[in-house]
RNA sequence: GGUGGGAUAGUCAAGUGGCCAACGACGGCAGACUGUAAAUCUGCUCCCUAUGGGUUCAGAGGUUCGACUCCUCUUCCCACCA
């Protein structure tokens, strides 16, 4: 029991410190039912979950199978410091408002895949407001400015001349104080958290905390691109709130060896299904794009229902592998002027251009529809009646010239 | 505080008085090919009912027939010195 436990707890873990404590605390569970901390924080900077932080919570929820309680620590004090991001910049500091407008939506999103009852939801300003400056500077003391500069993202800015504010030393400092105050077990994050999970250790001992906090660090998930880190803001990312047809799509349209590593990460495969689905696209049993539909269908089920993902599948055939029209198209009503519209401003407000001219140019290289057929008139007019226009392979609307 | 250098389209980055709506790269969009892709090849990539017109090269003025290019001031960055 405890073996598998460990197996599930390990899988795609970029790295775990102090495995030792793990087994014990499981161990504690199985002979004894004792439960334990596990903590994992997050920033309400981003008021939507996507994919890239599931891997996260897909992990907590497996600790949540093995009897571990998991606090959900919402970063609202150090959310208005400013976390020493990865790229080497200052990160804007958020208002108390905007911090409580995203917590609601965030909390909403994490329950798709926490147990609500095993998860209890924690904001650090609770305690963080309370330490003050005397306390602060005592929690300073713990740490030196060498040390500090040891972290990769600083000692690279502070090479490169690239202002560090000193706010931002504080924060890996506050998040290790969090794992002081709530006694965490273990403590989860990304693998560029490293240094910030590691000063909970750290700091658990200055506060003479006897168990230090295992750590447990995940690998980053990689964007839709296969390259940068998945992101909102490069854009590259599945939302869990996504709908099902775009989360389809989404997933379908990573490439091949980007689908292992999703598989890997975001699956609740086992490991040993995902080998044998490997080596069967390798001697050409299994086609991959078969392979990649089922991932598709299992994390579209996940955030919505199966029956909503076998129709996003089914759609998907339609539109894509059919060149048929989608089941829904946004329809649109728009007045002709003196009994005609010119093509290139319907486009534009049905939103399938940007601009009159982005849309002369796609029907200039025939990447316009009207009714399945393609157009090459770039002052076609439309006299009134019902359209169905298309640009590329993927936009559609409808439109209704009256 | 001093002295130099810089700020160009989504990003990076050429251009240093007219040939500039501005080379190139990446990204993005469209077409071909496919398994939706990816890779590859091709075209496009400020706006405007357009073989033309309008607004751009940090901001504000100025010189000039004409400025992204020259001058002045402002803002912000960077380097070296203190």
């Amino acid at each position: 029991m405890i073996e598998e436990a460990l197996k599930e707890i390990n899988r795609g873990c970029a790295e775990i410190i102090d495995n030792e404590r793990v087994e014990k605390l499981l161990k504690a569970y199985y002979d004894e039912g004792q439960t334990y901390a596990v903590k994992a924080g997050f920033d309400p900077t981003a008021p939507d979950l996507h994919l890239g932080h599931t891997v996260l919570l897909q992990k907590l929820a497996t600790f949540q199978k093995y009897g571990g309680r998991v606090q959900f620590l919402i970063g609202s004090f150090t959310a208005m410091i400013g976390d020493p991001t990865g790229k080497s910049a200052t990160r804007k500091v958020l208002t108390k408002d905007e911090i409580v407008k995203n917590i609601e939506s965030y909390t909403t999103q994490a329950f798709k895949i926490l147990d609500k009852e095993k998860t209890d939801i924690v904001y650090n300003n609770e305690w963080l407001d309370a330490l003050g400056a005397a306390g602060m500077l005592e929690l300073a003391s713990n740490l030196t400015v060498a040390r500090m500069l040891e972290r990769d993202d600083f000692s690279k800015r502070y090479a490169s001349n690239t202002p560090i504010a000193v706010s931002e030393f504080m924060y890996p400092l506050l998040q290790g104080y969090d794992s002081v105050y709530l006694k965490s077990d273990i403590e989860i994050g990304g693998t560029d958290q490293k240094f910030n999970l590691l000063m909970g250790r750290q700091l658990q001992k200055a506060y003479g905390i006897k168990k230090q906090q295992a750590v447990l660090m995940m690998p980053i998930l990689e964007g839709l691109d296969g390259v940068q880190k998945m992101s909102k803001s490069l854009g590259n990312y599945i939302g869990v709130s996504d709908e099902p047809n775009d989360m389809f799509g989404k997933v379908l349209s990573i490439s091949d060896d980007l689908m292992w590593r999703y598989y890997e990460l975001l699956s609740t495969k086992s490991l040993d299904e995902i080998a044998m689905l490997r080596s069967g696209v390798e001697d050409g049993t299994l086609h991959p794009k078969k392979v990649k539909e089922e991932l598709a269908l299992e994390i579209t089920a996940r955030f919505h229902n199966e029956d909503a993902a076998q129709a996003a599948k089914a759609e998907f055939e339609k539109v894509h592998a059919k060149s048929q029209i989608p089941t829904d198209i946004e329809a649109f009503e728009i007045p002709s002027e003196d009994g005609s519209l010119w093509i290139a401003k319907a486009l534009v407000d049905c939103k399938l251009e940007p601009s009159t001219s982005q849309a002369r140019r796609d029907i200039k290289q025939g990447g316009v529809k009207i009714n399945q057929e393609k157009i090459s008139d770039m002052q076609l007019q439309l006299t009134p009646g019902e359209y169905l226009l298309q640009v590329g392979k993927r936009k559609f609307a409808k439109l209704k010239v009256s």
